[in-house]
DNA sequence: CTCGGTTTGTTCTCCCGTTCACAAACTTCT
DNA sequence: AGAAGTTTGTGAACGGGAGAACAAACCGAG
């Protein structure tokens, strides 16, 4: 029952909980399309992997959508998380760096599906320029702002080699763009208001060469 | 001043320490091809992109490999932290899914410099059977049990569509890879022992849009 | 040898996230 | 209508990680 002023209209919703919103996102849309209407917070748990008593939690920072006795309905329960991600309207995306990743990630139909749209292909290989590569025409680096400012680009994704990441990050950056994802094994400097994830494939497998190790420590001891 | 029995041999490491190595182990690379040969916390911190008290605790976990007043040795504490991980020895790899995402990954220059060795591209497509990517050429499906075997595999990369992830996770595990990095978008159930990490693009992309819709709402307000 | 300057390793405190457990609320059956 | 069975939403306990702060240890100058 607390009062509802301006200032708290934008809630507060934990990291670790934003996180796992897209995971529940595409379970749900999977149990549309298998015909389900309600679901228990057990079953979208499950389909989720995740604990039920987190998913729960993580619900009612969105409100209280579910009903006791009863469950989540499916279809509305997809749309609250969507509309709360941001995903109900369509993000433009440019893609940096057009070589063996790059090419994945236009080509990756998840995006357009999920609520991106790759407006631009940009690489600073001026042999590049006439490719097309998933109906995109490529262009050269330069025409960043321009396309930046013509479709209010604000999600940017870096695929670029190391090298050149921290380059094509600052120029984002001041043609505007404040959303990076980087797939480049590199640490990116940003200023304040600027959000850098980083997905690094090498990093990954590392971290299951660490745990493998000490499995094979174990199995000898 | 504690006693070293046999049972902790295996040190404990945190899973948020584990996760940071590999980044403190590039950077450090970098140093080294730079030439430098000692570094104090701070700028082995700045290059890391985190808080040096955080690096300190971290390297506290392998043990002292850092001189008070002085620093570390880039090149030692480079050792340490690779055997740590376990990338002083070669780990053989196999990745299923020859699509765009697949091609980008038996391409990717950075597994074998760290440690990693593509043995073998499966793909169910029978048409890409006579494919030769970076080098190797794409075998059926089918010959997983006998490659795992052959190679000792223990770590696998599915890079499938979502519908046949799981199938080819269960078929990994029935083989004896107890390590799978899956860029699939699904969940997957593996038995106790077996780990999974999940890189998903689009769900990084859903993160990064949520802030951004939140700023863009604090603007208006 | 001693003293001042530097940097590590570690302790302590705080905060975030996870999980348990249960009251509140809803449905269904009698 | 009331009772029994389900399931949500949340309070509270717990654990792990982040960061500040400091003592211990090392170097070099005099």
């Amino acid at each position: 029952m607390t009062a509802r002023t301006s200032s708290d209209s934008v809630r507060d919703i934990p990291e670790a909980t934003v996180a796992r919103l897209p995971v529940y996102l595409r379970a749900l849309t999977t149990l549309v399309d298998l015909g389900t209407r309600t679901c228990s917070s057990e079953e979208l748990a499950a389909a989720a992997g995740v604990n039920s008593a987190k998913l729960r939690k993580d619900l009612s920072y969105l409100g209280s959508y579910g009903t006791r006795g009863v469950g989540y309905d499916v279809d509305y329960l997809r749309y609250q998380i969507a509309r709360e991600i941001g995903v109900t309207q369509d993000w433009p995306v440019v893609i940096v760096g057009i070589g063996n990743l790059g090419h994945a990630l236009a080509n990756y139909s998840g995006f357009r599906s999920r609520g991106f749209r790759v407006v631009a292909l940009l690489d600073a290989d001026p042999e590049r320029k006439n490719e097309v590569v998933a109906g995109v025409q490529v262009r050269p680096f330069d025409d960043l702002e321009r396309i930046v400012k013509e479709h209010g680009v604000a999600i940017g994704v870096i695929a670029t080699p190391a090298v050149a990441a921290q380059d094509v990050a600052d120029r984002m950056v001041a043609s505007g763009i404040r959303s990076i994802l980087n797939f480049a094994p590199t640490v990116l400097s940003v200023p304040t208001g600027v959000d850098v994830r980083k997905v690094d494939l090498s990093i990954e497998l590392q971290i299951l060469a660490y745990h493998e190790q000490r499995k094979a420590q174990e199995n000898v001891s």
